[in-house]
DNA sequence: CGCAAAAGTTTGATGAGTCAAACTCTGAAA
DNA sequence: TTTCAGAGTTTGACTCATCAAACTTTTGCG
């Protein structure tokens, strides 16, 4: 199998595929992604080209081939459902979680997965609202539009949350505004660059844009 | 941290040293049960010492420091509260949690450790009945004999196995002789190395004697 | 267009962990 | 007391993963 190196790449690169509108990710934001250097990461991209798990082109970026976007797919169930496991069944707080995940799912065996799934009874969300993938390799597409793209009066659901920052999560905890709670916009001020917002049952609280747009939500 | 290699070596020594009476482990054995050659035993025996874990001498046996068995220590806690998790919680085979746990113990944090010890009510042996570590680094002598050390119309009780291997384990399972289960010697054959063993509410099953070694027992 | 900054690549080095194979030491048996 | 098998050690090589630093290509901007 996959080292645990091999994995983050794998991991990192699916996630920066999904942000980008090419499709490709660039060296920089994977070596950032990966927590290593340029040249780190180049080497390592050849690796994985060499293994048939991403196509590479000097100068030219790198994407997943099927078989490591199924590695990759892979890799996140296991990521979801354990920090699904970690809040449900040890009651951690979801806030340190995903660092945890990040080690685990490095070392967890398919029948240790499938028998967590089945305890924790299939969820198909992930404690900051990501979809977990199904055995298969499928996955729901995460819609969702930021909390920005509403306007004063509106209301609507929290989907998930889009940055797994301890800090951040303590916050949107603190506010109310988790996975599953409807809100209601307050205001907003475009020169300020701030919004408020009130989650049902909860006094509003006033946050960044730049904030606002890590909160991803649908209609009522 | 110590590394994955660094953390399977201490485990060895410690487990090795209870088994011999200097304390000491030799390379050959301590090569096998990492499973890697004398050679490269050596050499990380070597790096133990310059970090404290161990003390080495050329031709001369390792032994842990106070500092190495503490760590060993923690790591057999990690171990069996990850077994004792995988059997109770996700009701996994007790034949195989041993080859899981042996990955896992690697990746977990302290504070998903006293989650899952919190989670289980803080028991005190894992499924194959070898005691838990306390927290702080306790650990029970776990005591009595092997099955061979009784004689024919003696009654005891099952208090741990001694090889994880998973057809053993399987073989012991369906022979009702687990943990905690009484039992009853029916007969020795010195001559053919058999003995036959009945535990409680079942039908006696002969087993030779190597394989009696490994089952752990003390006086009803 | 021209050119600097940003992005990407290459190279040489390092540490961890391993093996195979040559070599050395130790101890028990002849 | 010799000897030789088994235990232990050393050496040279290799893979994986990484960095720093020198270098090259691309790109966005004036
Ligand atoms: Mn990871
Ligand atoms: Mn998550
Ligand atoms: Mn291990
Ligand atoms: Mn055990």
């Amino acid at each position: 199998m996959a080292t645990e190196a091999v994995e983050n790449y794998l991991k990192a690169m699916y996630t920066l595929a999904r942000e980008s509108p090419t499709g490709e990710a660039g060296m920089k934001a994977l070596a950032t992604m990966v927590g290593v250097t340029t040249g780190t990461a180049t080497t390592m991209v050849k690796r994985l080209a060499a293994a048939k798990l991403a196509r590479y082109e000097r100068f030219g970026g790198v994407r997943l081939t099927t078989k490591g976007e199924a590695a990759a797919v892979d890799i996140l169930r296991r990521h979801r459902l354990i920090e699904t496991f970690l809040v449900q069944t040890l009651k951690l707080d979801w806030a340190v979680v995903h660092d945890e995940a990040e080690r685990l799912e490095h070392a967890i065996s398919p029948v240790v997965l499938e028998a967590l799934d089945r305890h924790l009874g299939h969820p198909s969300s992930d404690p900051h609202g990501d979809p977990i993938p199904s055995a298969e390799g499928r996955i729901r597409e995460p819609g969702g539009r930021p909390l920005t793209d509403f306007e004063t009066g509106q209301r609507g659901r929290v989907v998930r949350i889009a940055d797994q920052d301890a800090d951040f999560l303590k916050f949107v905890d603190a506010s109310g505004l988790r996975p599953g709670a409807p809100f209601e916009i307050r205001s907003v001020d475009a020169a300020a660059q701030t919004m408020s917002v009130r989650a049902r049952g909860r006094d509003p609280v006033a946050l960044a844009l730049a904030a606002a747009r890590k909160i991803v939500c649908e209609r009522e």
